[in-house]
DNA sequence: TCTTCAATCCATTGAATTATAGAATGTATA
DNA sequence: TATACATTCTATAATTCAATGGATTGAAGA
């Protein structure tokens, strides 16, 4: 009977390692900036703003733990998600924080600024409007990040590029813009521009990974 | 921009104090006993083997992350898991843990001693020939989590008086024991008593939270 | 081969966390 | 009202963790 609580420890033990890695505000940055595709340490800490160095032992918390693969590319270090649960698990672990938090709940209602600037139809409707033209979903992340993975029928253009490539966009029918989820301010941003500028356009909280597991979800 | 750094911190800071909840063993071990229903502060530390007092402290971080609530019954205060989606997100992390960490799978291999004890079959055939009455699904767990919630076709005998009450068992069909989940160590001891007295018993890991949530999925 | 550059390793500091013991709270029962 | 009991609160020691700077590795390119 001595031996069965070692035992049970030994497990809970094990998954707590787990639980350890989702329990830093910077590897859960790291982690969600993995979900749009892979990565170099080096852009990793520069989209985190933190240091190499400090990136560098985060990530090595991540790969300890199995969670993220690496492979050298030229000068280069590579790391990606190694599986897609593991974007699922972020996701799933920040939805429950949204939904238990008031404190965070009020923080990002403060993003979306205007509470209209968000989607408020279910995303099947959205998919059917896209699909039929009705829409432009515009995904406002970096290029390599689209191509990496993007909503369907979404077009690219790069925040930092969207002042230069307004006239792309139609400005008689509404554009939902898109980032790398909610806690990503580039939609906001874009929406922002957009309608000092004349489009009509809203703020799509999901990015691919939020997406990706509620279409899973559904099937 | 430097306003922006600030926000997108204290919204991961948010999510991260979700997944400091989920970084310790023990936490981890009474996240898994609310999941088969209320107790008091008093059976959570007897059945997690730890003091009174620091089940109370921990219990204090899962309430001030508002995964938990409390209701004062009489003299005891009773706590209970705030949302299902407490449960789900207990199941998601150690099925990832189980699918990334080697020593978590070799260490679960060792519980069920034969592999053969394992359920091998699909969840949906388990179910059709529970309804038939061709196995039946044995429950454990002691009486209360069974009343808490249990699987359909689902029969009640807890470990302690399953020695005494094995009379109420069939010898000519399988015995499907089950109990809180993976980490729990009642059915693998429940079936090796069954197989010493001469029945046909495999254990099934799931316990309510996990066949819940596949169930849920696969709607 | 030598230099450069990306990334990791190592050692250190300060902060946070786990676990334990003693005092305090607040409800039920005698 | 007084006492017993379940639980929480407070303080403390031991451990662990995040972050930083200096030294090191290891491949790429001159």
């Amino acid at each position: 009977m001595k031996g069965a609580r070692k035992t049970k420890d030994l497990l809970y033990e094990q998954v707590a390692r787990i639980g350890q890695v989702f329990s830093s505000p910077k590897r859960l940055e790291l982690i969600e900036l993995l979900c749009q595709g892979e990565k170099t340490v080096e852009m990793l800490a520069r989209e985190a703003s933190i240091s190499l160095k400090l990136a560098s032992a985060h990530l090595r918390e991540l790969r300890t733990a199995h969670l993220v693969e690496t492979e050298r590319q030229g000068k280069n270090i590579c790391y990606r998600l190694a599986d897609k649960s593991v974007a699922e698990l972020w996701v799933q672990i920040h939805t429950l924080a949204e939904e238990r938090l008031i404190e965070l709940q009020m923080a990002l209602q403060k993003i979306a600024a205007q509470p209209d600037d968000l989607v408020p139809s279910d995303r099947a409707s959205l998919m059917k409007a896209a699909r039929k033209g009705e829409v432009v979903v515009l995904d406002v992340r970096p290029t390599e990040e689209y191509l990496a993975a993007h909503l369907p029928f979404a077009r690219s253009i790069p925040l930092e590029e969207l002042r230069k490539r307004l006239a792309e966009l139609p400005k008689d029918r509404s554009i939902v813009a898109y980032c790398r989820g909610p806690y990503c301010l580039m939609a906001a941003d874009a929406v922002e521009l957009l309608k000092r500028e004349g489009y009509t356009a809203i703020h799509l909280r999901d990015g691919v990974a939020e997406w990706g597991l509620a279409v899973s979800r559904q099937e």
